[in-house]
DNA sequence: CTAGGGTTAG
């Protein structure tokens, strides 16, 4: 019954049965256990080449618990099953153990597979010197190295390797050995070229190779790429008829990182045509390409494609192409589907949460952003600053900064992105001394030539009112984009440069470089606040002409605005009759508050008709239209649109101004309520009007003044604690200190004029900040070159 | 029993 032959053929038949678990997929492992369960239950005990056969499956499967058993219960285990465990400790990362049972092994059974084995361990680690030092131990125990251990320890020199001496230097060890006719060996020399960034070297060895196989060619190409020679990669490619799948799918991505978009589809085509085969690697390129290059229809295109041809059983798609659907989905405005394939992942790893966390940030969708952040397992340098910037350019300064400080606290350093959306906060927030150190911050750290840390910067100065600074910045920046372009002329143009702003996009042109939409916005508003009403008309009429540029809603709305300033509003009527769209409330906004400041009350009623109707619950409409009544003296009139406010139940939207006078700093609420100081300050202003009416001053702020004298001061007051708080200031101040306010919201005209006015009274500065620019006034004279 | 090339997030 149980004879050798007998014993023999079973173990035969297990044999070829275990041999079905390879190629090893994840259902290599179940089967494995089958068979293996079969083993015992029929009192079969299985050992040496079986035994062998069962732990790699268990190891390779991820199961070592499983391997581990089955080798603890040999007596004297040989040096195959003790290489497969070796292998399968490291490759799960713990090196510790490998090694472990790698020094427990006696010398007379060790080979140089086994050492091969423990330095592909120390490879997969990433550890290089510890490969070259086991390398160099093995020679002098001497085991002679073979194929396997060249291939293996130059991958390990090449995660070190940082000179081009010491490729060389292995160069020569691997010629003495006689290896070097061995393809594998002469690829693997190549790579550590290619990664110590001589890629004439490795292209001199390339082309000495004898036998190329498609590694060759892969590494190759693959080098180029990394060595940003995207075009000498491409030639390489072209001149080969070999289907080098790995290579093409590294030039896509080459191509999409460096925004040659069109390249990488035009590769993925051929791709398609020429019948290369089109794995997971290529899909999530081209997905990717597609969200960058806004691209969206083709982006869904491939996804339904991958749909179709793909679609695996259990675990879907792989995790990255996952990744880059989810970015695609939040980058066409389709957080929601974003948001769906999120969940639906089996896996997630930090990329999908960063992924969809950008998706809600970029979406202004901040209240499930911060919950995703909050609930995120890990976070990286990544997650930290997609939230800053984000933060920072939805006007979340203050809460942009705490996060920059936390982020460093939590022992990230920043990257020049994080930066950047740092100093946009303070650009917000007028913090020009933090956006100071933050500036030199990024000098010490060497990041200082980075294009977005520095169009940050550029803001940051101008919109805290240091053009100069800003000017220099955008001449010495090393290089610079329309970003930078833009933010300069918007520096221009907001401190009343507006013939500079124009010249300097006269430049822009010259130097080649093609305006974008934000380009001319910046341009109309530098007319706008400079009074160049014809330029302004000028270069609005060009941008589609000369640009193909069509003005959008925003657009059409600061022409408005260029116009009703000047007064010019038949030209206003005519261009809001003559749009291509309905206009909308921003439309109306712009005119209403044209015609506050000059009074014209027939076309402002029109205007606030029209702008409650489409906004009937905000705050500004009401706010315009009674400011504008009480420019004309109309003050029933200006009570009853507050009257209708109130009775509608729409709130002044609560803002708070703050007054900072030798690091004390004032703060004044605005909201319906009244605030206890301002008691102080009407009677402040009460001592005031005598003044200013004695210096002959008729400013269009008149109203300001009777607001307080009439029925309805305590409402009015309010809307204009700007004014207030720079009066309460002055009256506290010692003669001569400069006075800064801070506005969270938008300078309105009036307050403008107080300012205005105010700094010639008082013979003071006054430093104004709003959302939007900063004021300097002196002695009448406002940096922002806004005109009234 | 051991090795080598490519992927995703601002």
């Amino acid at each position: 019954m149980t004879s050798p032959e007998f014993i023999r053929a079973v173990a035969n038949r297990y044999a070829s049965q275990l041999q079905l678990c390879y190629p090893l997929t994840s259902a290599s492992f179940s089967l494995a256990k089958t068979i293996h369960s079969h083993m015992v239950t029929s009192g079969f005990h299985p050992a040496g080449h079986i035994r062998n056969r069962l732990i790699d499956v268990y190891s390779k499967s991820s199961r070592i618990v499983y391997a581990r058993h089955l080798f603890d219960k040999i007596h004297e285990p040989d040096i195959v099953s003790r290489t497969t465990l070796v292998s399968a400790y490291s490759s799960s990362g713990d090196i510790k153990t490998a090694r472990k049972m790698f020094e427990e092994t006696p010398f007379s059974i060790r080979d140089t597979v086994f050492y091969n084995a423990m330095i592909t361990g120390y490879s997969r680690n990433e550890d290089g010197h510890a490969c070259i030092e086991l390398f160099r131990r093995m020679l002098r125990e001497d085991f002679r190295p073979d194929d396997f251990t060249f291939t293996t320890v130059l991958g390990g020199l090449a995660l070190v390797v940082n000179r081009g001496m010491q490729c060389k230097q292995f160069h020569c060890v691997v010629l003495k050995s006689g290896a070097g006719f061995v393809t594998s060996v002469l690829n693997a020399l190549v790579s550590v070229y290619v990664n110590c960034g001589s890629v004439f070297e490795a292209r001199k060895l390339f082309d000495e190779i004898k036998e190329k196989d498609e590694l060759s060619w892969t590494t190759m190409v693959t080098g180029y790429v990394k060595n940003d020679e995207l075009d000498a990669a491409r030639e390489l490619v072209d001149g080969t008829s070999e289907k080098l799948g790995v290579a093409w799918n590294a030039m896509i991505s080459g191509y999409v990182h460096r925004g040659r978009y069109e390249e990488a589809l035009d590769m993925f085509r051929k791709m398609y045509f020429m019948g290369i085969k089109m794995d997971e690697f290529a899909y999530t390129s081209i997905i990717s390409c597609c969200a960058h290059a806004a691209l969206f229809r083709l982006g869904k295109q491939v996804h339904c494609y991958v749909l179709r041809t793909e679609a695996k059983p259990t675990p879907g798609f792989s995790l990255p192409v996952n990744n880059a659907l989810v970015t695609l989905y939040w980058k066409c405005d389709k957080v929601d589907w974003a948001r769906r394939i999120f969940d639906n992942m089996p896996v997630k790893d930090l990329v999908s949460w960063n992924a969809i966390l950008s998706g809600y940030v970029n979406a202004g969708r901040f209240d499930e952003g911060r919950l995703f952040f909050r609930k995120m397992p890990e976070r990286n340098r990544l997650t930290w600053t997609v939230m800053i910037s984000g933060l920072a350019q939805n006007g979340f300064g203050e809460e942009g900064l705490k996060l920059f400080n936390q982020m460093k606290s939590e022992g990230f350093q920043p990257c020049d992105y994080a930066f950047a959306g740092a100093i946009t906060s303070c650009a917000m927030l007028g913090a020009l001394e933090t956006g100071r150190q933050l500036h030199a911050q990024l000098v010490r750290l060497g990041l200082d030539s980075s294009l977005s840390a520095g169009n940050a910067l550029i803001t940051m100065y101008a919109r805290c009112g240091v053009v100069e600074a800003a000017n220099v910045l955008f001449l010495t920046m090393p290089c610079v984009d329309s970003v930078s372009w833009n933010a300069m002329i918007a520096a221009l143009g907001q401190h009343g440069h507006g013939i500079q702003a124009l010249e300097l996009f006269e430049q822009m042109l010259g130097a080649g470089i093609s305006p974008d939409r934000i380009t001319f916005l910046t341009i109309l508003s530098a007319c706008s606040h400079a009074g160049l009403v014809k330029e302004g008309q000028y270069y609005f009429n060009s941008m589609h002409r000369l640009y193909g540029i069509t003005p959008g809603e925003d657009h059409y709305v600061r022409l408005v605005d260029l116009l009703c300033r000047a007064g010019k509003f038949l030209e206003a009527k005519d261009v809001i009759s003559s749009m291509p769209f309905e206009p909308g409330a921003a439309v109306w906004e712009a005119l209403l508050a044209g015609c506050r400041t000059h009074g014209n009350v027939d076309l402002g009623t029109q205007a606030a008709e029209r702008l409650i109707e489409l906004m009937p619950q905000h705050d500004g409409s009401y706010v315009l239209l009674s400011n504008m009544y009480a420019t004309a003296g109309r003050w029933n009139d200006a009570a009853n649109a507050r009257k209708l406010m109130r009775d509608r139940g729409v709130r002044k939207e609560p803002g708070c101004s703050w007054v900072e006078v030798e690091n004390k700093v004032h703060v004044f609420l605005v909201d319906d309520t009244v605030h206890p100081e301002v008691q102080a300050i009407y009677n402040y202003l009460n001592k005031l009007v005598p003044e200013m009416r004695r210096l002959g001053y008729v400013p269009d702020t008149k109203f300001v003044l009777q607001d307080i004298e009439s029925d309805h001061k305590e409402r009015v007051l309010s809307a204009h604690s700007e004014k207030l708080a720079v009066a309460f200031a002055l009256l506290k101040l010692p003669s001569g200190a400069t006075v800064r306010v801070f506005k969270n919201l938008r300078i309105c005209g009036d307050c403008h004029n107080a300012f205005k006015f105010m700094s010639k009274v008082v013979g003071r500065e006054i430093i104004v900040r709003d959302a939007k620019r900063f004021h300097h006034f002196r002695d009448c004279e406002c940096s922002c070159g806004d005109y009234w």
